[in-house]
DNA sequence: AGCACA
């Protein structure tokens, strides 16, 4: 259940997205969501049958898409969580950046295959079986941007910086939130600051398993946590 | 499930 082989690339693959929400919208809101890993080259998603729910995110520097794929993996986003994987080839917009563009013949092979299957296109809520508590909670999360204020993310480190809490959290509720996960130290809230907290642990690996197993999770249903490291 | 660049 691993990404697959796909070696790392400046361009993530997404899928599972939304496939209701209209492309001009997806696209500005990934664009929003995924700034805060570094800079985008370009987005590219398409609303034809075969690349409907899909979408291309292309990155300035492959370690910007390493982070988006792991930390923003399962993020619910318009009330589903995004599968991540690195691209399989390389973005145009790359290609031409660094001169290796050339044109490519047309295929005629993908608008034939655009007519095989009509068979199965509604009533599939799947899953959620064996996911974690988080997993389950996340599941109809609304989109909500997650940027702290800067642009790039801050790398893996033992602290992580909650956004989009209701204001009524307080450090007790999130302590019983984080501290089934080992390492944890504390919690610290800012009073002036409604709906950020800060998260300590031991390490980055431990913060990490808590993130990853947290991403997303609600305590309102219009409060889907967002999970970065904190800036140092 | 499905890997493009209109």
């Amino acid at each position: 259940m691993l990404s697959g082989d796909i070696p790392p690339n400046q361009t993530i693959y997404i899928k599972n997205l939304n496939e209701k929400v209209k492309k001009i919208e997806l696209k500005r809101s990934l664009y929003c969501l995924f700034s805060q890993y570094g800079r985008i080259l370009d987005v590219v998603a398409l609303k034809t049958s075969r690349l409907r729910g899909q979408a291309w995110v292309a990155f300035s520097e492959v370690t910007a898409a390493s982070n988006a794929v792991r930390q923003m993996q399962n993020f619910p986003f318009y009330d589903k969580p995004m599968r991540i994987q690195y691209a399989k080839s390389k973005s145009d917009c790359v290609a031409k950046a660094d001169g290796s563009y050339v044109p490519r013949e047309k295929k005629k092979k993908q608008e034939e295959k655009a007519e095989r299957k009509r068979r199965t296109e509604e009533g599939q809520q799947s899953d959620m079986a064996n996911g974690t508590a988080a997993e389950s909670n996340r599941g109809t999360a609304a989109f909500r941007q997650g940027n702290q204020g800067g642009q790039e993310a801050a790398a893996p480190n033992n602290i992580l910086f909650i956004q989009n809490l209701p204001h009524e959290t307080d450090s007790l509720m999130l302590q019983l939130l984080f501290q089934q996960y080992p390492g944890f130290k504390e919690i610290r809230m800012i009073e002036s600051k409604p709906g950020i907290a800060f998260v300590e642990f031991e390490d980055d690996m431990q913060s990490s398993t808590a993130m990853q197993a947290l991403q997303g999770f609600k305590i309102t249903p219009m409060n889907p946590m967002s999970i970065t490291f904190a800036k140092k």
